[in-house]
RNA sequence: GGCGCCGUAGCCAAGUGGACUAAGGCGGGGGCCUGCAAAGCCCUGAUUCGUGGGUUCGAAUCCCACCGGCGCCUCCA
């Protein structure tokens, strides 16, 4: 059984298989580089980058393209707010972007676009349009004719006739549409109060892009046509992409994406997180608390992705000791290798094989995550009890057929890679300091003296060191 | 008004007509282990899936109504 995707084209599940064998062509709606990004934005980049990861996983190459929006009006009102140019505006925030994306883990896409680099490109996709009489001119704007395009409004399911017209004519915003239903593909005309950071030269006079032609545009110079999957927030359904598909299939009359994928917003204690709500919480604000990248991905990865996640700093530290128990298992699993032929033979091997079967079918399920989870940590449950049972010395084959199966699992979540270069460093003068409370404090239980080992552990806590006795001795580790 | 989604144990969350006697995580209780802990394991927790009806041999899963929550409807991931 393949992978099966929710195509919202259709509403309903698809099976996958990419035009091109073996290479999946997809665009992913990126940031406005306006401000920095919030977790919720990136609940939306993380679930493209476990369907990046899973399709690499299943053995295609992907060409991923997510495009950075550096012009529209956010990004106009910011720059003109501050007196500065656009790319002085959205540099930071693109840096800022690319600093928060690594930290959490994502892959990086093949290409990251540039709005504002291909504002020929989009001027060129107008005047086709307008050739093909999808496109009209009005006082220096450009808009498109949605009464020449039949079959729009299509992916959102909208009867056009029931668009609620002229709602935003009251405003400050005034257009000379021919319908208020039709959307601007270029904006010309004096625009004072946008100042002169975006104007560029058009056939229609000085002017800037609409924001929804840079996606059309972008997917159209860096992707075949039609290429696989298009995907991004569920809010962009309409009229984003609605627009989008319009545009590029008006201008080259051929198909422009064949799936399309929406994952449902996050909410931060039960209200939708929205900048302009002031509900929301960054990625910064996060790790200055304390918490740690790992835990927030995990966290936004644990839901599925059409289904709304609702983000609380209670669910933050479940998810954080949810990736303990993982690395604990793992780190168990590595001090168990034994090449000691005579290690009693365990069932990890079968085991291992079934929960990565599990995860599979799960993932092969529109990439059913919860699921795909289960299927990990009922594999830690089994390993530690194998464990348990073989006194934590098993054939060397076995724990690490174990182990690449975890691995395995994690580069699709990406949370145990992630935590590995979350580890402290610890000071020589430290890890001295440490061993030698743990001598005396061995010496002191060796000799019955309790009160004065639990005194040493009890010190070593309050370095946030953590102490376990086993059989072969004790260990300690930085408490996370 | 239009389009759509959700309501499953204390919390988070899979399952969407029959091997469900409902995964998994976090938390709680009991036990094993331990000098005591920690970690780990075992047992325990929904006779039930918002409420009320209906369809069916069979429903958390389908239909209807109601209650509660949420999203989009022209520049929000």
């Amino acid at each position: 059984m393949g992978l099966r995707l929710y195509n919202t084209l259709s509403r309903r599940l698809e099976e996958f298989q990419p035009l091109e064998q073996g290479r999946v062509s997809t665009y992913t709606c990126g940031p406005t580089v306006y401000d920095r990004a919030h977790v919720g934005n990136f609940r939306t980049f993380l679930c493209e980058d476990i369907l990046r990861r899973y399709l690499k996983w299943k053995g295609y190459e992907v060409v991923q393209v997510r495009n950075l929006t550096d012009v529209d009006d956010r990004t106009i009102h910011a720059a003109v707010q501050r007196g500065i140019g656009l790319r002085e505006l959205t540099q930071p925030y693109i840096q800022a972007f690319f600093e928060d994306h690594d930290r959490l883990g994502l892959e990086r896409a093949e290409y990251y676009p540039r709005a504002t680099d291909y504002v020929p490109q989009m001027i060129e996709l107008v005047q086709k349009l307008v050739e093909r009489g999808l496109a009209y001119e009005a006082d220096g704007s450009v808009y498109f004719d949605i009464s020449e395009f039949p079959s729009y409004g299509s992916l959102a399911q909208i009867d056009t006739s029931a668009l609620r017209e002229g709602e935003r004519e009251a405003g400050d915003q005034v257009y000379d549409k021919e319908d208020a239903r039709d959307f601007v593909l270029w904006k010309g005309g004096e625009r004072p109060e946008e100042g002169d950071v975006a104007v560029w030269d058009s056939p229609w006079g000085p002017g800037r892009p609409g924001w929804h032609l840079e996606c059309s545009v972008l997917a159209l110079t860096h992707l075949p046509q039609p290429f696989d999957i298009h995907s991004g927030g569920v809010d962009l359904i309409f009229p984003h992409h609605t627009n989008e598909i319009a545009q590029a299939e008006g201008a080259t009359g051929k198909p422009f994406a064949r799936f399309w994928l929406h994952a449902k917003h996050a909410l931060l204690d039960g209200r939708k997180m929205s900048k302009s709500e002031g509900n929301y919480l960054t990625l910064d604000d996060l790790v200055e608390h304390g918490y740690r990248p790992s835990a927030i991905r995990r966290l936004l990865v644990s839901g599925h992705y059409r289904t709304e996640l609702n983000f609380t700093l209670a669910s933050l530290d479940d998810a954080a000791r949810s990736v303990e128990r993982l690395i604990e298992v793992r780190r168990r699993l590595e001090v168990s290798l034994s090449e000691d032929v005579e290690a009693p033979r365990t069932r990890l091997a079968e085991l291992t094989q079934r929960a990565l079967a599990e995860f599979e079918e799960a993932m092969d399920d529109d990439l059913n995550v919860a699921e795909a989870w289960g299927a990990l940590f009922v594999l830690a449950r089994e390993a530690n009890s194998e464990l348990d049972r073989a006194g934590d010395r098993v054939p060397a084959v076995e724990a690490q057929a174990a182990l690449d199966a975890v691995a395995s699992m994690d580069q699709v979540f990406g949370v145990l890679a992630l935590a590995e270069g979350e580890v402290a460093e610890v000071s020589a003068e430290k890890r001295s300091w440490i061993e030698a409370r743990l001598t005396e404090r061995a010496r002191a239980r060796a000799a019955g003296d309790y009160a004065r080992a639990d005194a040493i552990r009890a010190a070593l806590a309050g370095e946030g060191v953590e102490v376990e006795d086993t059989p072969s001795g004790s260990r300690w580790k930085l408490r996370r």
